[in-house]
DNA sequence: ATGAAAGCGCTAACAG
DNA sequence: CTGTTAGCGCTTTCAT
């Protein structure tokens, strides 16, 4: 069904030229007469001839394509990084090949082997949850496809990586929480197999740490969720009730805790201040709004396609690798005003 | 810099047997004895060979490969959408690669020839805001790559495609805020050379009839974004006092919608309620929760990529399109209940 | 059961 | 300035 594609070869035969001269005038070649170079392109255009891809990159043994494996694309911030890293290597010439890896160590491997397969010139990685063994990215590597990881990168493996600080983030999260008065501030933490719950719980715990407050594992809950939250909240506060500061490991947790902890009856932020991680759209919709910490998914993206279009292009970059680590700011908002009786800010 | 992939040249020299005979023990034919093949799959496991999807490609003028032209991806219902597409894809053996136009007409014709030129097998479309000429889908359908539309689709080139029953859920929208009560009623619409926009606003229009509420053209604003709406609304309300309902096109327009009216010190839902379209995750979070319009992103991007397929495996479909509407359905919350005094619905 | 050879569309020496 | 040729990695007739 597929209809014949013009190829270099029908324009030559057209013209009576050989397909080298075609393929240079194509290219702009300046070894080619202006005469030929107009007749071609004016028949090339009128023939809607595309070039073939396939056939370049078998060639050149170069795709001019990236690959990008994500746990979810239905997630604001890797979305924001996708979009991130669209815009950036759309301007550089390259293509995107995006998968998700559903959070599974099995598609991952798969989405792995299918890059490998095209021979993308370089892929971006975002580790998923549940993967321990990291084999399948070594693949690339032995293959000499550069990576980069980034936000949830492979600490085993050396390459560059793009991360945000997260133990510095949750340090501000929580010091903001001791400076507005809390003193019996809950973690409600991610998964510790992951440098980000890692992080982000070691901010929290050197934020209480430096300003004497006593660290109390049994203000650690480890939930990371809406669905966790909703589960867990109400009976945490029960037995807990002294709890005045709350630190979610993301904005979506802290949502739902926020939302919980006002079903109590308590009221936020004067009997309990939350606060979240990430600063998506959610926070200024939801009531009050949301004090986080911004984690900026766009330039994430941007970054990490940068280092990769880098060692991409150029050769003498191969042997040092570099980690990018992108600060994050607190962004406060009404979760944690206690002063003022918290107008909305639209 | 590139490392040398194994290929089955490399194999067939190692094991002093022809590229042939590993091309068919590769692929299990069944002229191959169990000795060889054995023999060939081991050695290729053993170098970590990984068949090189561009010279299969080249071969067989077939990629599996399905290429995405989306407007944005950072945007629930799209990215919802992209999630249906690659689980459906995935499974059938398909990669996909997705392109954001960034509702720029411009971007848009060169991801189509972007996709064109890596001869994809099929392309899912949804059409950008400043896309007027449709030549660059057209040249798809010259060289015999099929095409779907879905969500913002194109009339004038014969496809199939998926949609949203637009004007069926704007009607159901009005309906409810009819029935409970509302009779002067607002739409902040989507612009009209989208269909979306178009039947969302004949649904509203369509209501207001059958239930013989007087149409005002004054009561419908071009606005469809939460930037518009928070510009736009307050000023709408003072010259509109008497609105009681408000029908917004999505959900963050809704949402902006009622953040702004409550600044006014206007109550939703009892002296306007609200209702929005699209059901992403934001309507449960916003206070009061949004009554909505649920409209499927991922069984959308599943029925798209569904009928695509179809299309590039079947010759046999090739002439007949249909068009596959999804009904969405009314999600009733808070802040259209003007009963209770409306619990937080968590 | 296996091999030789052609060809997918393109580029790049090399040769004139 | 243009043509000839080989080859990227793979599949597939056609031989044997």
């Amino acid at each position: 069904m597929k209809a014949h594609q013009v190829t270099i070869k029908d324009i030559a035969k057209i013209l009576g030229i050989s397909v080298s001269t075609v393929s240079r005038a194509l290219k702009n070649h300046p070894d080619i007469s202006e005469t030929t170079k107009n007749q071609v392109n004016e028949l090339a255009r009128k023939l809607n001839y595309e070039p073939n891809a396939l056939a370049l990159n078998l060639r050149m043994n170069k795709t001019f394509t990236i690959g990008v494996i994500i746990p979810e694309i239905v997630h604001h911030f890797f979305s924001s990084v996708i979009s991130g890293i669209e815009d950036v290597a759309y301007d550089k010439g390259y293509n995107v090949m995006v998968c998700q890896s559903n959070e599974s160590y099995e598609r991952e491997v798969i989405n792995a082997q299918a890059l490998l397969s095209n021979r993308v010139d370089g892929v971006l990685i975002s580790v998923a949850k549940s993967t321990l063994d990291f084999n399948h990215f070594r693949n690339f590597i032995n293959q000499g496809v550069p990576i980069v990881f980034f936000d949830r990168i492979c600490t085993e493996i050396l390459t560059d990586r793009v991360i945000t600080n997260d133990e510095g983030g949750a340090f501000l999260a929580t010091e903001h929480l001791i400076s507005i008065g809390c003193r019996r501030i809950a973690h409600f933490s991610g998964p510790q197999n992951l440098l980000i719950g890692q992080g982000r719980l070691a901010g929290y715990i050197r934020a209480l740490k430096q300003y004497q407050i006593p660290f109390d594992p049994n203000l650690i809950l480890y939930c990371d969720s809406r669905e966790a939250a909703i589960e867990k909240t109400t009976d945490f506060i029960n037995k807990n009730p002294d709890v005045d500061g709350i630190f979610a490991v993301n904005d979506s947790t802290a949502i739902a805790v926020m939302q919980m902890v006002q079903k109590t009856g308590k009221n936020v932020p004067k009997d309990i201040s939350v606060v979240g991680f990430g600063d998506g759209p959610n926070t200024l919709i939801v009531c009050p709004p949301l004090t986080t910490v911004e984690q900026k998914g766009y330039e994430m993206g941007m970054e990490a396609v940068k280092l990769l279009l880098n060692k991409i292009e150029n050769e003498t970059t191969a042997d040092s690798f570099q980690t990018k680590v992108l600060t994050p700011l607190l962004i406060a908002r009404e979760s944690t005003n206690r002063l003022q009786n918290g107008s909305a800010n639209v």
